[in-house]
DNA sequence: AATTATTACGTTCGACGTAATGATC
DNA sequence: GATCATTACGTCGAACGTAATAATT
């Protein structure tokens, strides 16, 4: 199972084709086949049905696992060459969009630094492979939970934990009210996954399904949400901190959730 | 970073000898070598000091890196041998001493079957590496978090959480009290790490530093240990329902953990 | 001197490319 | 017939063993 092999794998699994891998990987054909055949016969069972090109069920189960190897490997390069190299003169940093105050906290203000901001698996796959010499990541997790990042081994230096709550029109039933999730299920949501969880993920964490979204934000600005908010577009679940005087807040005290920032 | 060259760099940092690790590998002296010598290289930092052999700080972390990713790899092969076997006629299934009569709920009786009792890690790791078909294992954790398992892709097929309780001799003061842990860190404790959380993980859990083991239990029979408790040798956490008449039960309110049992 | 790691060198095996063949839309 | 995967084959590199050498105790 050289990695190399489960590469090419991975590669034609998602794109569904031999040819195409081959040129995205700077091989030929040929190779991606002897690739693919070689790992066959390794694990002795067939990974990909060919003609049209999908993954087998022996085929998913390695892809499942394949990923997070390779991610792996890439991070324990990336641990050894930090050592190698000692402390940057230039600071690479990332945050999730509500993590980016923290992250800037981070910052010896002589230093030079560059920022980039994006969704919290994108921004830990970065520290991991080390694009980023740092990460702030936030989301909603059980009290002590830590957030469920991809398994890269990276360490939390430090988080915290704040109280969560619904942002909701100022003339909201509702407002100012400690609420229990439960009885906003079937509200009308914003669905805002570039800035807090997730609607799925939240279902799960809440233990109720059916939280779905009436509205989809792609964007990854708060002021911009809570606008959207205020303008009576639909809910929002976000850390209490980030409200302002626009929305009405509604904290959240069932089920126990809280606002987790981790430091990378 | 060739799998086969990360095994032969865990084996000669475990070992602190090429010769010995080229012994157990069935290589030769001068292989062990070279595949520290190529590994070296290819990440561009010097791995072991020699005479004698110890892991440099770039050697530590990859070695932190690739004993996961060895594993990784052997569940991955585990699991596409699973769906290529098909389901098995011979059972093998493994638990966690405290949760060995749940893994014999598992088996429809005309099956024919085997079940080790083991360690936590060891019972998830032969689970995930294929030794085992499935694997019950139980821990403390707080409510609703997975027990920290190593990191393979097994699924948890299912969980039961369950008060806990501090066994205490019959005539303890405080028997029958529901009792924050805080109060016993300096308690005299029986560390049982074969049976439930060992003292250090304990400590971790509650953040509460300082529960220090009067008496290790190497045994795995919880007989054995409620009889130690019984007989005033100190005390231990154990699931509430684990207790029998001859120790009196201390039901932990604070901080909330639970004792969680995990099907794999 | 004995043990242990490294280096030199030859062999073998395997990864890859080129090119031909076979399958599928 | 065009696209795409497989097979055949030749080349080059690299993994390994043998054996000689260097370094520690």
């Amino acid at each position: 199972m050289d990695p190399r092999f489960l590469r090419t794998f991975v590669r034609v699994a998602r794109l569904g084709s031999f040819s195409e891998a081959a040129r995205e990987l700077g091989y030929t054909q040929s190779a991606v086949s002897q690739h693919i055949a070689v790992l066959e016969a390794d694990v002795g069972a067939v990974l990909l049905r060919r003609r049209p090109v999908a993954v087998t069920e022996a085929g998913a189960r390695l892809l499942e696992h394949a990923e997070p190897i390779l991610l792996r490997l890439d991070a324990a390069r990336a641990d050894v060459a930090r050592v190698a190299a000692g402390p940057p003169s230039h600071l690479r940093i990332g945050a999730t969009p509500l993590a980016v105050a923290f992250a800037c906290e981070l910052v010896a203000p002589a230093l030079s630094v560059t920022v980039r901001v994006g969704a919290r698996n994108e921004i830990a796959r970065a520290v991991a492979v080390g694009e980023l010499d740092h990460g702030v990541v936030d989301g909603v997790a059980a009290p002590s939970d830590p957030l469920r990042l991809p398994e890269t081994g990276t360490p939390v230096a430090a988080f915290t934990e704040e109280p969560l709550a619904v942002a909701a029109p100022l003339d909201h039933p509702l407002s100012g009210h400690a609420i229990q999730m439960e009885v906003l299920v079937d509200a009308r949501w914003i669905d805002a996954p570039g800035i807090c969880a997730p609607l799925p993920e939240l279902s799960a964490l809440a233990r109720a399904d059916g939280f779905r979204a009436a509205l989809t934000y792609e964007g990854s600005d708060v002021n911009g949400l809570l606008a959207l908010v205020a303008a009576g577009h639909g809910l929002a679940l976000l850390p209490e901190r980030a409200l302002d005087g626009r929305v009405a807040a509604l904290p959240v005290i069932q089920p126990t959730l809280v606002h987790r920032t981790e430091w990378l």
